[in-house]
DNA sequence: AGGAGATAGTTGCCTGAGCAACCGTTGTGG
DNA sequence: CCACAACGGTTGCTCAGGCAACTATCTCCT
């Protein structure tokens, strides 16, 4: 994750005693489990992503949107979709193009910019990975939280979400046009 | 961290179609509001801290946890609170130690391993942090969930923490090979 | 007691990513 | 039409962090 990434000697035991760590109050308990929860789930996504043959988090992000939109995108404007900076993003790019999973092209109506389109390969990839996706978060988040509870950490979360965005946004840390 | 207020209007002006790709289900809602909420929120509370002074996220988890503990701590203790690995934590801690902020001793009763201790120094620099935590989280968690939001927090993702650690943790058995 | 493992911590090597400087392009005001 | 700012994307530099190998110690089992 951020640096937020793959991890297997970091998971597993030695969350032990975090998931039970003792906290003074609803809000640092609220916290943790929100922590924990992203922390435990994106680790072990992420481990049998690589499992599968997908080197990481990002490269299911970034195909998983390509396939999504249809036609061609470009670099700007899926920034605000992945977590990492443009140059950051660059160099992601060129590793998964270098894996013959998505290409290059030129952009006819901006010459500054790029066209980015999912190839066979890549469609094909993101295909094997549906059933992981589909496994993992099946055993811990749509098999644990009904629909209605689902929706009530959309709604609770998505408070925290679009508050922290709008202070963030206020310093001018993200501009997402 | 897909911020739903995000637009992309320059790709929809070409694939306006497709772009928009709301979620389908409530649980890829529920996800993308966890994502997005974890993200924003240490991303901004992070940033704040390094402008207040202390280099990142983790040194701050260090020295909490130290803070909280009173007495000497051992690095292994420690792994389960901090998320990266034990390489990771010994040159984190070279780190904190060279910044004056801890210190290194012998452990007497295991020779193997290390007693660190804060300074105070590193309890100045926790203090000084302390508003930046208030700050941040009062506006964009605290301020945002009331006690009983977050408690219903705590109890539908601890349920998916727990969930995915016990997954996790039973890993030995369950392979994908 | 003694040897086979497990454990705590450190280190070498390498990759991934952020920052800032840069280049070519686009857009805007005069 | 031109100068100049803003933008999209890439690259050099640097650093944090993971993995694997290593050392020194401890633990257990016979």
């Amino acid at each position: 994750m951020t640096p937020a990434t793959a991890t297997s000697e970091a998971t597993s035991e030695h969350w032990e005693s975090s998931v039970k760590a003792p906290v003074d109050n609803a809000h640092d308990a609220a916290w943790q489990a929100l922590r924990g929860a992203y922390h435990l789930l994106t680790d072990r996504f992420e481990k049998e992503l690589t499992e599968a043959g997908l080197p990481g988090l990002a490269w299911y992000d970034v195909l998983l949107m390509m396939e999504k939109t249809g036609g061609p995108i470009r670099p700007k404007d899926m920034l605000c979709h992945v977590s990492v900076t443009k140059s950051g993003l660059t160099r992601l790019l060129d590793r998964i193009e270098k894996a013959g999973l998505i290409e290059r092209s030129y952009c006819p109506s901006d010459r500054r910019g790029t066209f980015l389109s999912i190839t066979d390969s890549g469609r094909e990839t993101l295909e094997n990975m549906r059933p992981v996706r589909e496994r993992v978060f099946g055993e811990n988040f749509t098999g644990v939280l009904t629909p209605n509870e689902a929706d009530e950490v959309t709604a609770l979360l998505g408070q925290v979400r679009d508050s922290t965005f709008a202070s963030l946004s206020a310093e001018g840390a993200c501009e997402t046009e």
